[in-house]
DNA sequence: ACAGAATTCGAGGGCACCCTCGACTTAGTC
DNA sequence: GACTAAGTCGAGGGTGCCCTCGAATTCTGT
């Protein structure tokens, strides 16, 4: 059933860009929550304005966020074409969490356990399934403990999550000494 | 100067005591945030008599976590009695870390950059202590990575304290992967 | 038993955020 | 240029939390 809704009216579209521009702004600054009064007042756009092109927080995660999840298929490509089993798997987890600590929403996106969007969540599936299978590999080449699991790098993404927000300098090192103990 | 206050009427001490009680159990429950509102209805007592027995959040705090905090203490102690390095400063994390999972309270404090309580912050700096003697103790027996400092143990404490707060069935498995990278 | 001091109570004001709705404005069409 | 559907605005109602203050109550010493 596909609804054809009719074109916008050009007002109406301009300030729907701007909507969009400003709520990733601050998502990306401040995260998730940022009240949606400060995103209107960024956009130069009263709050009932928001409301009609927006209804729901969820709405505009949906608009925002499958572009940027994106990136997550990019880096897990590019793990996936790495040869060395260790270096794909350590590769994507930095590539992963430098994107989280450029962005604040998206850092709260994998750390939380998940906005109802349907588009985020099957990004979020197929990032899933790109570190179920770097970490086989790993473990298959005997460079990763073989007890390793998804559900650890579920732990490991809140935690970074954390370290992101709050010492945004020490993420690195902070990965970089978890990764060693996750070697074999 | 010191402010001799007459003792508190009977009706007083015993509401004092039914606060204190209330707000134990829920800081522990539910960490720092809890309503204020929340303390007063646990404690059958209206939110008026709460402000007068402790005017700001941090008088709670004050109240009750310095007793809280003698317990990293006694972990401070016996892991300075540990002859073997490497077992001492492992033992006290997974202590210290134990002591957090119990008391989501706790966790908060020692995850969050301040409460201004006096006792509180002199406690926090005792167990610096503690965890810095370890910290070298440790490197100078070639156990631990030379560049281990107590930032890495600042920033270990924020990752624990969400990993404790979101999958606490995780933190264990989780720590003892940490301290695998973090060993010589 | 009473007075007076100490304590308690909770309504209510403040704030920040959420969201709605009807009056006003404007783009787009004839 | 004027009509109308589409869009915009922001005041205002709801919620949850903060904190205060004066009236009502309860202890306690005499």
């Amino acid at each position: 059933m596909v609804t054809a809704s009719r074109p916008l009216r050009a007002d109406a579209a301009r300030n729907r860009e701007k909507l969009l521009a400003a709520a990733a702004e601050l998502f990306a600054e401040r995260g998730l929550d940022v009240p949606l009064e400060h995103i209107a007042r960024r956009a130069s756009v009263s709050i009932g304005t928001l409301y009609k092109h927006f209804p729901t927080r969820e709405d505009f995660l949906g608009a925002i966020f499958p572009e940027r999840l994106a990136a997550l298929d990019v880096i897990g490509d590019k793990a996936m074409a790495d040869p060395d089993p260790w270096h794909a798997f350590a590769c994507y987890l930095d590539d992963l969490y430098a994107l989280q600590a450029e962005d604040l929403g998206l850092n709260d996106i994998l750390a939380r356990d998940l906005p109802n969007a349907p588009e985020v969540v099957s990004a979020c599936h197929r990032g899933q399934g790109h570190i179920g299978i770097l970490i086989t590999r790993a473990i298959d080449a005997g460079v990763l403990r073989a007890d390793c699991s998804i559900t650890d790098m579920a732990t490991l993404t809140r935690a970074m999550a954390q370290v992101i927000r709050d010492s945004p300098g020490e993420w690195r090192r902070f990965l970089s000494i978890y990764l060693e103990g996750l070697r074999a």
